[in-house]
DNA sequence: CTCAGTGCAAACCGTTTGCAGAACG
DNA sequence: CGTTCTGCAAACGGTTTGCACTGAG
């Protein structure tokens, strides 16, 4: 009901829920605020901005139970745990973006952006076969300059011995 | 020079040497201490594990050292920060490794592996030319169980909602 | 002498934990 | 009534910072 949840938001709460229940532990109002907030947008979300949307929306939860929550979620499969850099973790759901997807993090803005990798399927497949290794969680960022700074005309701080590596 | 360097850990030094005589700071015990330390294995270094190799050589430096001294490797792109989840970075130095290599993180053991992945400089063109984004610093990780895990008969413990949101 | 580098310890900050009280069944 | 969740506040731990001391030029 209410503001701002994509067409798919419900159902995702409702594998949430189900989830819950099989764990034997109770849908409470806290959870469910939390994991409806997370599912409303695409977005990468922090703790912090968490816990603005939920005083917008007029919930008020202590912080320890938004990361409680994140731990129950990140554990349902639903939503996954990302890392940035920025000394603190992000979350987003999974139900609605194709695995694979690259995480382009400009190092000039800070903007994120996704981009989809079709060939990540088979690359895991061949570390399965050359490495018996069975992935379950992949993570691609690259780092760099996104195309708005670019055009901008910003560079990068020019960091130490670019060419020698690259050369080496 | 003495105990465990490897082949080209002193040309690696020597760039770092040069690097920060470029920067216009000086070259000092214990920044040469750090660097030789960590160009001396392969290995995914932590702050800790630096510490102690360091205090098995004789040398005892401050963390504050050490701390600074990676963030003056990190600037000179001659080591790369990662983080596999574990609460605190490793340190990697790249000169006798080739770019695009993944990390396969051993959920059950923590055991990291390195696995070439040929095709990552066509996906970083790719990248810079449908999405006008340049990359310059690619981060690849695939946590999941290694090969002497599963051949131990080790498994995951199943997470939750595995089925529902691969079938989603 | 001067100035940056070092080392210690305190500060920092995102996250986790302990515990008393609330909420649900 | 008992059990679990919640929220506050304190604890935690890796990293950063302030500052007095050291050491090279």
């Amino acid at each position: 009901m209410s503001t701002t949840a994509t067409p798919s938001a419900d159902s995702q709460l409702r594998l949430f829920a189900r989830f819950l229940r099989e764990e034997g532990l109770p849908v409470t109002a806290q959870r469910a605020a939390v994991a409806e907030t997370l599912f409303s947008s695409e977005g990468h979300w922090s703790v912090e901005d968490l816990e603005n949307a939920l005083r917008e929306r007029g919930e008020k939860l202590g912080k320890a139970t938004i990361y409680r929550t994140l731990d129950l979620l990140v554990k349902s499969r639903l939503v996954e745990e990302l890392d940035f850099g920025e000394g603190f973790k992000r979350y987003e759901h999974r139900l609605t973006r194709r695995m694979g997807h690259a995480h382009l993090v400009c190092q000039a803005c800070g903007k994120v952006e996704e981009f989809q990798i079709d060939e990540m399927p088979a690359i895991e497949a061949r570390i399965a076969r050359e490495a018996g290794f069975r992935p379950t969680r992949t993570r691609l960022q690259i780092r760099g300059l996104c195309s708005t700074c670019r055009e901008k005309g910003v560079t990068l701080p020019q960091q130490g011995l670019l060419c020698p590596i690259e050369v080496a």
